[in-house]
DNA sequence: ATTATTGTTCGATGCACGTCGAACATTAGC
DNA sequence: GCTAATGTTCGACGTGCATCGAACAATAAT
């Protein structure tokens, strides 16, 4: 199994940060970790194949926004509020928050 | 000349306007219509063609982030900054403080 | 009318993205 | 060791995107 690199802190970008947040899918996915648990990727439910959850991850990681800890067969993915926060105070909370309302338009 | 087409208010998804801005040319052009002014596109700096340049409004505009008024052979683009902030508060000042912060910190 | 200016649209190109299934790697349990 | 479970990686496919130059449309100026 290959080395999990990531981002440090400095080299997150904003134009980076926001694609990664673009995609409906990455959007759930940052929302549920939101909630603060270090998640498995099984558990993180997204209507794709696990291939392309793999790779919506991936490109979480990329982007600096997720941490992904490898445990036995499991890898444990968690948001990077911190970093995100020092890098680009308020836009995670802000996202989130907008994100919350749009999901709620949708179910109501 | 076609009409010019903007999306209602509700219209805007929360992916499709950080999809808009995640882009540095956009972002910039953002940033410079931030100030208030409505401008003409050719009065917009970007390091790249008009043609170009003009994919780029209308991306922005089909996103609902701006409008675009035509006066004789003029096009004036503004930011719909009341529209965006009322359907996602915060989200664009937000956006615009970290870019101001990351322009800054690659001119020092 | 001719010319100049401003911006859009049209093809074309190359690249990146989202998606999938299949194959692979790693670990756990029997 | 064999099998099951969990993710990653590898093609592959179709689509969309950023980019350009050239052609076009619309207006203004002479």
């Amino acid at each position: 199994m290959r080395a999990i690199s990531h981002p440090i802190r400095e080299q997150l970008s904003l134009p980076g940060v926001l694609h990664a947040l673009s995609d409906p899918v990455r959007l759930e996915i940052v929302r549920a970790l939101a909630e603060g648990a270090e998640l498995a990727c099984g558990a993180l439910e997204a209507p794709v194949s696990k291939s392309t959850l793999s790779h919506h991850l991936k490109v979480l990681r990329d982007a600096g926004l997720t941490r992904t800890r490898a445990v036995g067969v499991h890898r444990f993915v968690s948001l990077r509020a911190g970093d995100v926060e020092a890098r680009f105070p308020g836009l995670l909370g802000c996202v989130l928050e907008q994100s919350e309302r749009a999901a709620s338009r949708i179910a109501s």
